[in-house]
DNA sequence: ATTATCTTTGTAATTGTTTCAAATAAATAA
DNA sequence: TTATTTATTTGAAACAATTACAAAGATAAT
């Protein structure tokens, strides 16, 4: 808890309880979690927390550059604290979601483009994943 | 609206009227339009027609392989009719998503996985158009 | 022509997210 | 410290996208 702590200072983000909180679940809980696996996860400990909130700090997270949205869910925002450069797999079957590899410069590259000023890339990809093959 | 029809066979989708203004609306508006896009632009000249049929109508077309649903939007879905694989660019500021350019083999090519089972790829920009620039 | 099947429709329910104003907590000034 | 301002949290209500479902309509098969 306290290295949640720190860990949002080093993005500029004054710590709360609740932030601390919520942080703390992502560092150790590398589930690319929805809103609502976050607020359903502190909930018993946290009686008073309100989803609001958890949407509040998430939203403050994504800002300050601590936490990355990504887009590969289209029912749930999902919600990644490993804001290295990697890829993703999601599981057509149970929906959830993987990071599958780094990537490598080539790829990472954002290309120069006249008609757009490009700023980030999400590479997804889709498919069964080990689990539920074995179903 | 013929062509929509001979279309529509292709991927053994039975032609209905409401079917093949879809599609017609999908081969002839190249904007990866969201399902109220689609309702509201045939809207008028089929004044019966029902958002849940454009909703029936296009899980169709997905599953029947004749258009690819994009995640690339937290808001709403959005179809492509274009399925040869190519990459798309989102404006975060005004939302607009444009096609931006065809994946080379390199790209393209799904790696092998042991633990997933990948059977298809998303590759997603994000930045600012031309347009919101000017702004 | 009758029956069965497929498709469309409209309404209602559900789900995810946003808005907003009041309540609480934290920071600052007197 | 106490008073005052500012930031954060909360819960309720509004909103938006999607889904469920049963009835109506159209198409195909007998």
């Amino acid at each position: 808890m306290l290295e949640s702590h720190q860990y949002l200072r080093q993005f500029s983000i004054k710590p709360s309880v609740q932030r601390s909180a919520v942080m703390n679940f992502l560092l150790k809980n590398r589930i690319h979690p929805t809103i609502d696996e976050i607020y359903l996860a502190l909930s018993p400990s946290m009686p008073t927390l309100s989803k609001t909130t958890v949407y509040n700090t998430l939203d403050l997270f994504v800002e300050k550059g601590a936490v990355r949205a990504l887009a590969i869910d289209e029912k749930n925002a999902r919600y990644d604290v490993d804001i290295s450069a990697h890829a993703h797999f999601k599981c057509r079957s149970c929906g959830s979601i993987h990071d599958i590899f780094d990537l490598n410069a080539n790829m990472y590259q954002l290309p120069e483009n006249k008609s757009f000023k490009i700023d980030s890339i999400e590479i997804s990809y889709f498919g069964i994943c080990e689990h539920c093959i074995g179903n």
